[in-house]
DNA sequence: GGCATATAGTTGTTTAGACAACTATATAAA
DNA sequence: TTTATATAGTTGTCTAAACAACTATATGCC
């Protein structure tokens, strides 16, 4: 049994996105005058090799959601920055596991820190209970649309 | 005071905005298996011409969120598929007035239900209430950062 | 071993966003 | 009336997303 209880037109931001946007537009604003010249997508990359280091291309393709070639050349790119390196895999010759160089450690931190500032700048007068209703509500957003059934 | 409650690293999906880009993929499938052989972003552009049509294209960056270059290729786009048309203002010759061709107003019906359609989908198992909260953070999120000040 | 198939990654093309630099017209000030 | 300034829109460049087509390696089956 479909939401139709929801009036037609009226949830247009959630599907442009603005909000998204304007965080994402604000971090690489925030970026660039701290003086860190990497796009969010390529932190969203480093984001998650943070937490583990020497992560496929396909794994990185899981975690942010990006299909293949979005990957490739997102790496393509740190790469060119010297952010990360391809290793290819010894076991499986078709994989290229993707470590971070020494400089992208160092990022770490800074851009975190930024990152925190940004969202507690855009969460402004925003409780933590509505923020988790609409965490949950992303999500599910999220679930629903990402089962490959639907 | 900003809200330091919120722990490093939990709203990364605030950022990358997974949520909406699942929403827009998912409107872009349903677009293209129903024929209609327009981009999500045209379709935004079109939405706010179906409120009122005649907008120039500085009313379009502004209902729309996007900076000029984005809107004039949109625009140029949108001419090369016959659904908007380009007409010099007489009052002020700097502004293009973008009017609806008869073939875009047929798109309309269409493809706002094609948009309830994925947005129920969307939403399906989340309530009204929860969504009346999400609609309100993300919009907080945008006024805190919309603002020029910040 | 040899063949079909699945998986990992790359390349090409189109559309779009962000930013800087630019042209053209309109408005306001001197 | 000339000059400065603001506004509307365009163009160039880089980065990225989506999609299709492709190569290379691995796996499973006969």
């Amino acid at each position: 049994m479909p939401n139709n209880q929801f009036k037609k037109g009226e949830l247009y931001s959630f599907i442009t996105g603005k909000a998204s946007t304007a965080i994402a537009r604000r971090l690489q604003k925030n970026f660039k005058d701290a003086g860190v010249e990497i796009t969010i997508e390529q932190w969203s990359v480093l984001y998650h090799l943070w937490k583990e280091d020497g992560l496929s291309q396909q794994q990185l393709c899981d975690a942010t959601f990006r299909d293949k070639p979005s990957i490739t050349r997102l790496v393509d790119n740190l790469e060119k920055l010297q952010l990360v390196k391809r290793v290819s895999s010894k076991n499986d010759r078709r994989m290229n596991m993707i470590y971070l160089t020494a400089e992208a450690k160092d990022l770490q931190e800074k851009t975190m820190e930024l990152a925190n500032q940004t969202l507690n700048e855009a969460l402004e007068g925003v409780t933590i209970e509505e923020v988790e209703v609409a965490k949950l509500v992303l999500q599910k957003v999220y679930d629903n649309l990402a089962s490959i059934s639907a």
